[in-house]
DNA sequence: TCAATCCAAGTTGTAGGATGATATACATCA
DNA sequence: TGATGTATATCATCCTACAACTTGGATTGA
């Protein structure tokens, strides 16, 4: 419900489908580093909007470091290891190769916060994680709910570490995951794979208990490669065969 | 030089400057997620600056997902896992503490990329891998140049893990890291140091070389946490100790 | 009294113009 | 030649006005 009217506020307001479109034009590497925009005016003729929603636009890009606005000069494209914020293009994730390769960073990111989590956890990190899991596990399975309690499962762990930044990135990626496959997910709502998905899960919260992180790390990398494998997204081999 | 520039264009505009004062409000928990924002003539005044000036940074919040405007309405605070991008708090990362979660992050992700790079990594990528380190090595020692060198050597192995999304957070992260640290290194040119960690890098590119994801892994590990001491940050363990 | 309708005020979205600040190129002059 | 000033282009900021939308209360009618 709440998602409901987040989607519809994002309507596209004219400074944000300029935003798009210039956006677009430097990912795709029209516009290549150190390149000159049009002025505010070009823009804003070509758009066919006011200079004001251009400026927007450009003000939303340049947060991003994507380009930077020198007075008097105009704005230049900025090379992509400048970015002072990370974006991910939905668009792009309708490939399942992009998706793939998303699913592979955050099995990285989530195998090595296990261990940690299961190291440094609490018994407040561990109850909350629990309630997530009995949510998930609950009556409500496979509903906007239960995946609602799947993230937070995950969230909850990632907090457990004790550091912020490893709750930001990965709350980041597995958002990203789940809106992309938001479309994806009434099409396979078997019962078997729902099992299947809670039993791991479980595995991977009783290895938090034990304060186990190479099982912790385990259980949560064979969770991932089993959830990428149930929305349809094959993963080579994040680690090397265990092999170690 | 350009860097410069680039520093010198990065002055506080008054968008910027609110934005960020809206943001430290909104991270703070003054206002929670589902608060209402003042409105755009209460903050212009509150500010003493225009309408467009607010607007501008309103739309910078926005496109990250932190707020959300509704016309006739206001405008209202979002829930932290609905951001649409990743922003880190360079004010935040004055605080060592801070700075030590971030390297936390950074050994997590590179380690386990640097295992994938050495798997994939073709001649190509260890031909670039290898100019960086010899620049690193070069005439110019722990200046400029140097550092670049030195993130350079970073993001073309995760480059060579042939994965997008890995390459972009990891040069995130690592240019975070390189411009909060910014001024300490002046103070540390210690060329004891500098050969240390040109030592490290040499031992990450012969782990990629041979092929052996362990030995990289394990190299890039090492590396982290002795950055991390080279610049006054004592990282925990990231890793439970190698007990696997 | 109660209900439906309409209207007015408040808020964000967009437009357009005016002025100041800054950078570049060119002309001017000693 | 070299320094200086001027013209121009561009972004930064401000201002006013109107459109689109939402809300809540006033009005109207039964």
């Amino acid at each position: 419900m709440k998602q409901r009217l987040a989607a519809i506020g994002t309507v596209e307001t004219l400074p944000h489908r300029v935003a798009a479109f210039l956006s677009r034009e430097i990912e795709s590497g029209e516009l290549n580093p150190g390149a000159r925009l049009p002025t505010e005016q070009e823009l804003s003729e070509k758009f066919g909007v006011s200079r004001n929603v251009v400026r927007e636009a450009i003000a939303q890009l340049r947060a991003d470091g994507m380009i930077e606005a020198r007075q008097g000069i105009g704005a230049f494209v900025l090379a992509p290891e400048q970015r002072a914020a990370i974006r991910i293009d939905r668009e792009a994730l309708k490939d399942t190769h992009n998706m793939e390769r998303l699913f592979e960073l955050r099995c990285i990111l989530e195998a090595e916060s296990a261990a940690l989590a299961a190291a440094r956890r609490g018994q407040e990190h561990l109850d909350s994680i629990k309630a997530a899991l009995d949510r998930m596990g609950g009556e409500e399975r496979w509903e906007e709910g239960s995946i609602d309690a799947d993230l937070l499962f995950h969230r909850e762990i990632a907090r457990a570490t004790g550091n912020s930044y490893i709750h930001t990135f990965i709350s980041f990626v597995c958002e990203q995951i789940r809106q992309s496959i938001h479309y994806a997910r009434m099409t396979n709502p078997l019962h078997d794979l729902v099992e299947i998905n809670v039993g791991e899960h479980v595995r991977i919260y009783e290895a938090l208990v034990a304060g186990d992180p190479a099982a912790a790390e385990a259980a949560m990398r064979t969770h991932i490669i089993g959830a990428a494998n149930r929305v349809g997204v094959k993963l080579p081999l994040s680690k090397t065969g265990g092999t170690k």
